[in-house]
DNA sequence: CCTACCGATCGGTAGG
DNA sequence: CCTACCGATCGGTAGG
């Protein structure tokens, strides 16, 4: 009775937080209003808080799963014996997957966390300067090995990410190939750049 | 005397729309208040509306001051007989400076249009679309002429639109060394990509 | 440019 | 999970 009843709380919370996504991605965290939620939902207004705490609770949880699932991801490619340019290819195909399995979460959590309150607020930052210096570190120890030609790394970081996460089309490419495509092209211009690159091997 | 009133009125306005670009950025458009902007400029909210009809006017003319002069921009380097290669990064370079110069404007058009209301949000959404099918336009001319290699043209121009509009600290570097050098790094990534590219003429 | 104020809407609570 | 409701705040107006 009781296991049945935690299952059917949690799943109606889960509910809520993917409604809330939706709602935030698509009017702004400030512009969405509880009601709008709860339209959403199914319920009336004052009954989401037999669910949730506070409307800024759900941003909370809608960002720190996002920053929790890269900081186990970046944990992983770290420790792989494998070059720093073959990391970097990973992490942006992480990112790009994340951009297409978890749009709503994933756009809500980059646009939207300016308005999480401030124990959550530098928590937040801290981990996202934390990932982008790790990320800088891989691509500085690529540019070390003569992998990666001399940039400067934190500033190629952001170059990237925000590449990827500024396409909104992700999420409308639901059909496979062009998903597919899409991902080999956005690491071909990245990786590669614009311009044409001769075979190094055929010198 | 009309001439002297005309000009208090036009000043007195341009000091409120800078305002707002620098409070709708830092709290975005909704969560900004009117109470907030007439504190910024020193007067009581009721007195913001000698100036103003509405705070939605604001974002209008924010959201149009910046369309304009991209549109006004490449206009000019269509016109240009110079490569495709060196009007892709003519743009790059445009946006940067942009970037630089009228950050908070350019930042408030980029992130908060979508609160426009509908006669203005539609026409703000046309122009964006006109204006990176004329981009990409430019860079499809240039895989034609195979000074760029053979890549998908609007993803890379959103690559590199949302790569530069997402960096935030370009208004942090004020001082011109660094703004210069962060440029030329973006474009070397960009146009170049990460890893190194050995000489053509060498071979 | 100000004082005074309005109707609407907000996030959230009480009590059942 | 609902009805009923609260205090705060919002964009904006009237009138001087």
């Amino acid at each position: 009775m009781a296991r049945i009843k935690t299952e059917k709380n949690i799943s109606r919370k889960d509910v809520i937080v993917t409604k809330a996504a939706i709602l935030f991605r698509e009017k702004g965290f400030k512009a969405a209003s509880m009601r709008d939620l709860a339209e959403a939902v199914g319920v009336e207004a004052a009954s989401l808080y037999n669910h949730i705490k506070s409307k800024t609770e759900l941003l909370h949880e809608l960002c720190f799963n996002v920053a929790n699932r890269f900081m186990h991801k970046i944990d992983e490619v770290e420790a792989e014996p494998i070059s720093a340019i073959e990391k970097v290819d990973k992490l942006l195909r992480f990112h790009i997957s994340e951009m297409i399995h978890h749009y709503e979460e994933v756009y809500v959590s980059d646009r939207e966390w300016k308005h999480l309150a401030d124990p959550y607020l530098s928590n937040f930052q801290n981990q996202r300067r934390i990932y982008r210096k790790r990320f800088a570190a891989i691509i500085e120890n690529g540019i070390r090995q003569k992998e990666i030609k001399k940039i400067d790394a934190a500033t190629a970081v952001l170059i990237m990410l925000h590449a990827i996460s500024g396409i909104e089309s992700w999420h409308r490419s639901t059909q496979k190939i062009s998903a597919e495509a899409l991902e080999d092209n956005m690491i071909a211009i990245l990786v590669g750049g614009l311009t044409p690159q001769p075979p190094v091997k055929g010198i």
